[in-house]
DNA sequence: TGCAACAATTTGTCGTACATTTGTTACACA
DNA sequence: TGTGTAACAAATGTACGACAAATTGTTGCA
C-alpha cells in the first residue's frame, strides 16, 4: 500500500502523489490508470479524495477519465508543462542534460525579449528589484545556495519589469529552468566575477532604457550555457 | 438560480461557469467566492459537484479554499493563464487591445525562435504540414473563416516543427492569440497577397535550414501587426 | 451476417454524517 | 485592564452508501 506524505490535504497529497509518477513515467502514455476503486484501496483512503484528486490532475491535462473507459493518461503535448506543480514533479524526476537544453531553448526566446520590454517599460521599483537581486548575486559569491538564490531572482525580476502578465507568469518555469541548470553545469563557477559582470550588463542597459543592448546582453547570457550544453550533448551522445 | 449548459458532465459545467466568470472579472481579486453551500443552492446541484469544480479551479490556480475562510480568488499573476481552458475564457471575456498587445510581445518572443529552431531541427513531416498550412492559406483567400484557421494551422505548425516539447506548448496560447488579433485588426486584409508572401518567406527559410532568416521573417510577420496595435494604443489612449 | 437487446463495468451525482481547521468570542485570572 | 486560554462557530475536509448515467462487450435472435 503507498504511503503518502504528512502535509496539506488528503486530496492534494493524492494529486501529487499520482502527478509525480505520471510525470516521472510510471505509467505510461494512452494506458489506463487503476480504477478508482482500486486506487481507494491501493492508498487506503476513500473515493472522495480519489476523485478530487483525479479532478486536479485532469484540470492540469493530465489525465482523463471516462465511465467504462477509466483514467487515461493524456498524451504528453497536452500536459500544461507551465504549471508549477508539473514543473516542480519534473525537476524531482531528475531530468536529462537534453530536457535542460529545451529548458534553455525556451528561455533564449523569453528572457531577452523581457530585457528588452524591462528597458522600455518598467517602473522604478521594478528596476530597483532587479539592482536588489544583482547586489546579492555579489555578495553571496561564496555561498553557492544563496547565490542561486539571487540569480532566480534576478532572472524573475526582469520577467515582472516586462510589466507583460505572460512574462511574468514564466517565473515558475524560469526558476525551474535554473534549478535544473545547477544539477548539470559548473561552468558557470569557473569564472565567477564574469558571470556577475554578464548580469550587470543586463542590468544597465535596461536602466538606462537601451531595449537593444538589454537584449543582446541577455541573449549572450543565455547563449553560453546553451552552447556548452549543446556541445555536451554531442560529445557524449545520450548521457544524463 | 444560475443555469448550466448541456454539455460535458456537471462538475465540468461548474468549473466552466465559475471559471469564466473569475476570468471576466465579476469577482475582484481577493474577494470571497459564496461558500460550497450557498452555491449548492445557487446552481441546485449537490455538494460534490461543487467540490470537485473548486478542486479544478484551484488546479488552475484560480482559487484558493480553506477552512473557515471559504473560496478566495487568488491574486491574477498565480492564475495559469497558458492552461488552454483559461485562455478560451478571456477570449469569450472581449479582451481589449492591451491585451491583444501583451499577446503579441509574447508571440514575438516565441515564434521567431521556434522558426529558428525549426530551420534546424525540424523533421521533414512537420515541414510539410507549415507547407500544407500555407498552401490553404493561399486558396482560402476569399474564405475568411478559412483563411484564419489555416493561418493559425501555419503558426501552430512551425511550433510543432521547433522539436521542443514548450514550443508546442505555445499551440494554445498562439491560437488564442490569432483569435483576438482578428477581432482587432483588418489591417491583414488590406494587403492579402503581400501577407501571404510574408508567410512564405517563413517557409522557405524553415525549408532550406537558414534559421537566422526563418527569424527574421517570423519577426517582421509579427513586428508589423505589434507596431499597428501599438499606434492605434496611442493614438486612442484606451479604446477598446 | 447483421442488428437489437441486455449485461457488466466504470465513472457521475447525490445525501448524510462526522472530522478537522481556523478564526472569534467570552471568560477567568493575574 | 490586559492577557492567556477555553469554548464555540463556521467553513472546508473526509468517509460511506446508494443509485444514475454512460459506454462497451456480449449474447441471442431474425
Amino acid at each position: 500500500m503507498a504511503v503518502l506524505e504528512r502535509n496539506n490535504n488528503l486530496s492534494q497529497r493524492m494529486t501529487q502523489q499520482l502527478g509525480r509518477a505520471i510525470v516521472c513515467g510510471d505509467y505510461s502514455q494512452g494506458e489506463s490508470l487503476p480504477t478508482e476503486a482500486d486506487l481507494c484501496e491501493e492508498f487506503g483512503v476513500s473515493r472522495t479524495a480519489v476523485r478530487e484528486a483525479v479532478k486536479m490532475l485532469s484540470a492540469k491535462g493530465l489525465i482523463s477519465s471516462r465511465p467504462r473507459q477509466g483514467i487515461r493518461i493524456m498524451p504528453e503535448e497536452d500536459w500544461n508543462i507551465f504549471d508549477s506543480d508539473l514543473l516542480r514533479w519534473s525537476l524531482e524526476g531528475n531530468p536529462s542534460m537534453r530536457v535542460l537544453k529545451e529548458f534553455l531553448q525556451m528561455r533564449i526566446a523569453i528572457e531577452p525579449e523581457a530585457a528588452a520590454l524591462a528597458a522600455r517599460f518598467a517602473r522604478s521599483e521594478r528596476k530597483q528589484a532587479i539592482g536588489d537581486a544583482l547586489e546579492r548575486m555579489r555578495v553571496a559569491a561564496e555561498n553557492t545556495e544563496n547565490e542561486l538564490e539571487a540569480d532566480i531572482d534576478f532572472h524573475i525580476s526582469i520577467l515582472y519589469a516586462s510589466e507583460n502578465r505572460f512574462y511574468i507568469r514564466m517565473r515558475d518555469f524560469t526558476r525551474t529552468a535554473l534549478n535544473v541548470s545547477i544539477r548539470h553545469t559548473n561552468v558557470i563557477k569557473a569564472n565567477p566575477d564574469g558571470v556577475i559582470e554578464d548580469h550587470a550588463k543586463v542590468y544597465h542597459a535596461i536602466c538606462s532604457g537601451n531595449a537593444e543592448r538589454a537584449k543582446n546582453a541577455m541573449f549572450l547570457l543565455i547563449d553560453e550555457a546553451l552552447g556548452f550544453i549543446e556541445q555536451e550533448l554531442e560529445k557524449n551522445g545520450d548521457a544524463t
